[in-house]
DNA sequence: AGCACGCCGACT
DNA sequence: GTCGGCGTGCTC
């Protein structure tokens, strides 16, 4: 006898055992509606599993509301996984694996009705039918000579259902409901023009070779002996207060082997064949990345496999879906785009089509990794060191990660690309658990665009006025561009909402002696503090290395420049993007095409615009404040700085025109920015790499973070607090557990919020600490705490 | 005694 | 999430 081990829909994480009714085919991953208490309920079958003995009759299920599982094996036991690294309920879990549009049972195929011609009608009955029934023949004719014979009934007019009616008695056609696409593309706004393959460099097909050597090796499965980003095994956290949590310990067949083989790089290709690592595609901007993946996924179609493939964001990348819409233009019906613009029928339907493998190349962003693509060969992650793949809600999956543990499920080939790759990534390549793959060149052959630092340290003295944020250097440089009617970037850091304090003459940051990051100024006490370790400190008069008195709270915003500009080139046509400007839909794209339009001179801008835009017209890119996110409490802003100018500069001279780069900063000879203006990534890595091990940052530990939230100041340090001694008690020696301490952004939202910092060579250790600290804990009812592992960002 | 209200645990 | 049991306390 089976039962059905269901997963209740709903926050309570409610897993129970029903008898499954005879002949019904359920499985785990099907949806059902199941009786709880005296309503009913919908939710998901996990396990079939042997009916046990709990005293009392199991109640049996109601029904599927599906006819077949929607969760895949592969897809469930993923989830289980994220359930448990990521200390999230199994119930949230799910809800990223169906979206809402699947999972809600109102939500159904769209249908027409549609008349389809049964057999052919004899001589003699047409010829009735033409005396007596004029309008049945007309249809019937008109059905006879359509492609498909068949017709929507809609098309027969107005009233033509009376005939369609009678010519349905007497069997000649028949009336079925036909089941409709709700195509997201239909408006057809952007035309598709279909393209061909590129001619690869050497580097190029090299790279191609070695992943479809990959793909091609996995037609005989080939048991994958690397493990993802990060550990299995995992004991479920929510196993503590469920009794029955699902799938403990399942993962069991996936562990890791002790591979700790500090090896050279590897980029030879004797190791393939044997092992379908996942690759990473360390590519400078402009050498041709996307028409490896491009190719990679061609093959992959041909082989007869499905591809996936990953984006920061759709509309932050329109470039890249759009080459990936021409290439595939001649299976264009086999290409869907999954975005947030979807309506609720459009994802409905798209998703279905993947599904039943109508759909085989799906590109998306991070929740896309769920797509239920059956014979997954491929996945590409493009812009893997993206934050955008962290989802910033339950459950905090890394959509990197959760593809490299999908790909390795799945026995499908992973390729991770990027120009600046996250130094977790890299590190598994030096590990050997990845391997790297390198494309050095520019596939146009043009150079790497010149980066030139400007030392604004100077600049204060030259200028007197209130654009001391301009250098003289970069105001020529602009005029000189807009004279010869090219474009020109400005790219302003994020704004520091974390204000650290800089020397204006020599450049010199306060930071914390523990933790090499810069310590945040609070004004409320007038202090220095760490937001890492705690370590505090009193505010310099003086700069400590030069004397100088100025030392000065940094950060101006984009609407002050903007302004600025408008006075120092009054003629120029000048647009800004930051979250505030693009609040409005399709903002952004007008804003875009504007500017490929040459309907724009300056395009001031934040993040956003260091994505893989590609403008021809583009000489010059300019970064007005290098340092503002050099400063930031935490530990990654010097891989982000280097990240960012790199990617910025990949923005200028991609055409045929050279492009130009200039970075103002106050501390030139940060590692971030040389590494940067020397196009180096290894040296960057190097350095930072021996940093993260000195002071025990990921990628040598995992790092997560413990908040709370609430609109009163003193419960959320009290609960922090609280929630810290119980932590303190009986700590593993591994784990590295920081002090509860402000939050750098101290209030926000209208609450306050406080955080401490976990780190542990294991996740496992760590998910299972904080999990059981917060079981013995009552949280007050004001209070939110959040677990976030491998966090992101501090803020 | 009779009933409203709120807390808390169970729900297969 | 939602229901129902039960204790508390107020009113008839």
């Amino acid at each position: 006898m089976h039962a059905a081990r269901v997963l209740i829909d709903g926050p309570s994480e409610l897993v129970f055992d029903y008898a499954i009714p005879d002949g019904l085919p359920v499985v785990p991953g099907c949806r059902v509606r199941v009786p709880l208490r005296n309503r009913s309920s919908s939710g998901t079958v996990l396990q079939v599993v042997e009916a046990q003995d709990l005293g009392f009759a199991l109640r049996p299920l109601d029904s599927l509301t599906d006819p077949e599982p929607l969760i895949t094996e592969n897809l469930l036991k993923a989830g289980r996984w994220i359930a448990n690294y990521y200390g999230c309920s199994m119930e949230s879990v799910v809800r990223a694996l169906l979206p809402e549009a699947v999972r809600t049972e109102e939500n159904s195929a769209k249908t027409r009705k549609t008349v389809v011609l049964q057999g052919s009608p004899d001589e003699e009955t047409l010829a009735k039918l033409e005396k007596r029934a004029p309008k049945q023949h007309t249809i019937l004719s008109l059905l006879a000579h359509s492609p498909a014979k068949q017709l929507p009934l809609a098309e027969l007019g107005a009233s033509a259902a009376a005939s369609v009616k009678s010519l349905a008695s007497k069997g000649l056609v028949k009336l079925i409901d036909e089941e409709v696409r709700r195509d997201p593309e239909a408006d057809g706004l952007d035309e598709i023009l279909p393209d061909s393959p590129l001619t690869l460099t050497d580097e190029q097909q090299m790279a191609l070779e070695a992943i479809l050597d990959s793909i091609s090796n996995d037609q005989f499965p080939i048991p994958k002996p690397e493990a993802p980003n990060m550990e299995k095994e995992i004991a479920s956290p929510s196993a503590q207060h469920q009794p029955r949590s699902p799938g403990l310990g399942e993962l069991g067949d996936l562990a890791s082997p002790k591979s700790q083989a500090q090896s050279p790089l590897i980029t030879d290709h004797s190791a393939l064949g044997t092992a379908a690592k996942p690759f990473l595609l360390l590519g400078v901007t402009g050498s041709g990345k996307t028409e490896v993946y491009l190719q990679a996924a061609a093959k992959t179609l041909e082989a007869g496999k499905t591809v996936l493939v990953l984006v920061p964001e759709i509309s932050l990348t329109p470039q890249t879906v759009r080459r990936f819409r021409a290439r595939f233009a001649h299976v264009q019906e086999q290409v869907a785009v999954l975005h947030s613009n979807l309506s609720q029928g459009e994802r409905f339907d798209e998703w279905h089509r993947i599904r039943k493998g109508k759909a085989r190349i799906v590109i998306g962003a991070r929740s896309a990794v769920f797509a239920p693509l059956p014979d997954l060969g491929l996945i590409i992650v493009d812009e893997e060191h993206e934050n955008t793949y962290k989802q910033d809600q339950i459950p905090r999956y890394h959509g990197r990660d959760v593809a490299v543990l999908r790909a390795h499920l799945e026995g499908a080939t992973i390729v991770l690309g990027s120009a600046t790759p996250s130094l977790e990534s890299f590190q598994n390549c030096l590990d050997g658990k990845y391997q790297l793959l390198r494309l050095t060149k520019r596939a146009d052959s043009h150079s790497l665009p010149l980066i030139r630092v400007v030392d604004m340290r100077n600049e204060g003295r030259k200028t007197k006025a209130n654009d001391t944020f301009l250098s003289e250097r970069l105001r020529i440089s602009i005029e000189r561009k807009i004279a010869n009617n090219e474009q020109v970037i400005l790219f302003l850091n994020r704004r520091g909402f974390a204000r650290s304090l800089q020397c204006p003459s020599c450049g010199y940051v306060c930071e914390c002696p523990h933790c090499s990051v810069a310590l945040t100024y609070h004004r409320t006490d007038d202090r220095l503090l760490c937001h890492i370790c705690g370590h505090q400190a009193i505010v310099p008069r003086k700069c400590p290395e030069c004397r100088d008195t100025g030392i000065f709270l940094q950060g101006f915003g984009t609407q002050k420049v903007e302004d600025v500009l408008k006075k120092v080139f009054p003629t120029a046509r000048i647009a800004r993007i930051d979250a505030d400007a693009m609040r409005k839909k399709n903002a952004l794209r007008d804003l875009l095409n504007a500017f490929q339009a040459k309907k724009i001179d300056i395009l001031i801008g934040t993040q956003m615009i260091a994505k893989g835009l590609h403008f021809p017209n583009v000489t010059l890119v300019g970064i007005l404040n290098a340092d503002i996110g050099l400063h930031v409490p935490d530990f990654r802003a010097g891989e982000r700085v280097f990240q960012l100018l790199t990617q910025v500069a990949g923005r200028a001279g991609r055409g045929e025109l050279e492009g130009e780069v200039i970075v103002q900063t106050f501390t030139p000879h940060s590692p971030s920015i040389q590494f940067a203006r020397h196009h180096d990534f290894d040296g960057f890595a190097e350095q930072e790499l021996e940093m993260r091990r000195q002071f025990h940052f990921p990628p040598f530990t995992r790092c997560a973070v413990l908040t709370s939230r609430s609109t009163h100041k003193r419960l959320a340090e009290f609960t922090l607090e609280t929630l810290h001694r119980r932590l303190k008690e009986d700590l593993p020696k591994s784990i590295l557990l920081g002090d509860p301490l402000p939050s750098p952004l101290v209030r926000s939202h209208g609450q306050f919020r406080f955080q401490l910092m976990l780190r542990a060579a294991s996740a496992r250790t760590l998910a299972k600490h904080v999990q059981a600290a917060l079981t013995k804990t009552t949280l007050p009812e004001e209070v939110t705490v959040v677990f976030d592992m491998d966090a992101w960002s501090f803020t």
